[in-house]
DNA sequence: GGTGCCGGGTG
DNA sequence: CACCCGGCACC
């Protein structure tokens, strides 16, 4: 279950946008695929796109150059230029069968069918005759992305990077490179990729085309579903700038996670977790560290013009572009007066890692304290720039659905101690910011601990105990009324579980086997109700 | 009576 | 805090 552990580094070097724009609402019509790859090498940049012309029944690359501009080359002239995308795979099963709108991420991990996700491709960028492996790709990329953010990169371009592969390749479907499981770092950064593949490609809400937040193609929400649930089931993954800073913001959207993401999540945590060593038991829930990732955010611009996506790595650029291409201005003219502030949003990129977002989610975490609301992004002031963090995306993508609210719990021995996550029995109704923002409070359709179980929430919600406190007291923080009036139910006993417990299942002799709640008398975490 | 685990104690 | 344990409720 090297999987569990993934996620370490967030692709900060990916890019992505849908070269057709109809950010999102398209994604899966194979009009446009969207590719990203950063390659260290200093003659190239970011490959953001791969999309068809059908003007010219060729293909065009979007390349972004170091420097930030865009550039866009067909494909003839990316042979030309010396970059050539090749693939040394043998993937063609796997794409065909996904005609990219189903997550082939998540697959490799849940699915049934779990041989044929190992052992991916090896895709190759050849840059001016050079061939970049994925060791190679990450030893430098452009967009600013430093060295250390990444030990590999198994998003590439799709195998045969042809303009047919790439068309094929819609951007929720990220090859998924196949023995690699050793080294765990593979599939970390797979899953960035494909989350922040995923959301690039998500419907914006500024976008007067993507109508309503749930307007998200249900094809979409699967693949991301599947995806995170296929992150999820990492035990490690994203955390989407949850940071401190970030907690302020009641803006940031994050539709209630859907039952298929938790029951996913379940799903797969519950494979995982059955009857393990302890030891094994120990490694995969593991407290993370928490680490400080502030300065681990690359802030992109992406435009958010109508059906223009395009995403650059500096502000002048973005406001370049749309002065010149949505404004008609002059490009050559410095000259702004803010009006542009209005078309592009700043994305905070996670550069670091993905995975240390569980790390991060502390009992005071947004996440569990306040559970992502369901809202359209207003409209953000000129003065300041829309700032928009990849969890906050104007959109409900399902990254900002479920990623803050379901990667919140650890399970560790020790979790106990920690605040167990509490679903509050509150009617989403009643809940709503003191923004006079609406907020979708669910009961989180995640159960923390891996082994889902309805008297797991009874248990949380019904009994007094010690933990629940913690959880009340960030929720007040909120919406005090929300919170149902402390239970004074001291005595109260919750009922007994009916797993086994440790005592158990190891039995008397083997009391060193149990999880440390067990033998500490304590509530077992591992074999939980 | 065995078990689970709360509540409290200890270092 | 980690660790331990008395004691009680549940089965």
């Amino acid at each position: 279950m090297n999987s569990k552990r993934l996620l370490d580094k967030s692709p900060a070097g990916i890019r992505v946008s849908t070269a057709s724009g109809q950010a999102g609402n398209n994604h899966h019509a194979g009009n446009s695929k969207a590719y990203g790859k950063t390659v260290g090498a200093a003659d190239c940049g970011v490959i953001l796109a791969c999309k068809n012309d059908p003007s010219t029944g060729s293909f065009l690359y979007t390349l972004m150059l170091d420097d930030g501009t865009l550039k866009e080359y067909p494909s003839g002239d990316i042979a030309q230029n010396g970059i050539a995308l090749t693939t040394s795979g043998k993937e063609k099963h796997l794409d065909s069968k996904k005609t990219g709108c189903s997550s082939s991420v998540d697959d490799r991990d849940t699915g049934p069918s779990g041989v044929q996700k190992r052992g991916s491709p090896t895709y190759r960028l050849i840059v001016n005759g050079r061939k970049l492996d994925d060791q190679t790709l990450m030893e430098g990329r452009g967009l600013g992305r430093r060295a250390e953010d990444s030990k590999k990169d198994p998003l590439s371009l799709g195998p045969d990077a042809s303009p047919e592969e790439c068309y094929q390749h819609t951007s929720s479907h990220i090859p998924v490179p196949r023995n690699r499981k050793a080294s765990g770092h593979a599939d970390k950064e797979v899953m960035a990729a494909t989350v922040l593949t995923s959301l690039s490609t998500s419907p914006l809400v500024l976008n007067p085309s993507s109508g309503t937040p749930a307007a998200v193609p249900d094809a979409t929400s699967r693949g991301w579903k599947e995806s995170l649930s296929a992150s999820y089931s990492s035990s490690t993954s994203g955390n989407w700038s949850w940071d401190a800073s970030d907690q302020s913001v009641p803006s940031t959207p994050s539709p209630p996670l859907s039952n298929d993401v938790s029951k996913s999540f379940l799903l797969s945590s519950q494979g995982d977790d059955t009857i393990e060593e302890s030891e094994t038991t120990h490694f995969l829930f593991e407290d993370p560290i928490p680490r400080k990732r502030k300065n681990s955010m690359k802030v992109m611009f992406k435009c958010l013009w109508k059906n223009c996506d395009k995403v650059l790595s500096t502000s002048s650029g973005i406001q370049r572009h749309i002065r010149t291409v949505h404004l008609g201005r002059n490009g050559d003219s410095d000259y702004s007066d803010g009006e542009e502030d209005f078309y592009y949003s700043e994305i905070e990129v996670n550069v670091d890692t993905l995975s240390e977002g569980l790390s991060s989610l502390t009992p005071t975490s947004p996440t569990t304290a306040a559970p992502p609301p369901v809202f359209p992004v207003p409209e953000l002031p000129q003065s300041e720039p829309a700032r928009i963090a990849l969890r906050g995306a104007p959109c409900h993508t399902p990254l900002s659905q479920s990623a803050p609210s379901t990667l919140c719990h650890i399970r560790t021995d020790h979790a106990y101690q920690a605040t167990a996550p509490v679903s509050v029995p509150v009617s989403p109704k009643l809940i709503q910011s003191e923004s006079g923002i609406s907020m979708s409070w669910q009961s989180p359709p995640v159960i923390f601990k891996g082994l889902p179980g309805p008297v797991t929430q009874i248990r949380t919600i019904g009994v007094g105990e010690k933990r629940q406190p913690v959880q009340h007291a960030t929720v007040t923080k909120i919406h005090p009324s929300a919170t149902p009036a402390p239970k004074p139910t001291t005595g109260a006993r919750k009922p007994r579980g009916e797993a086994k417990k440790c005592r158990k299942v190891y039995g008397m002799e083997k009391k060193d086997m149990w999880c440390t709640a067990c033998r500490w008398k304590k509530a077992c975490q591992r074999f939980t109700d």
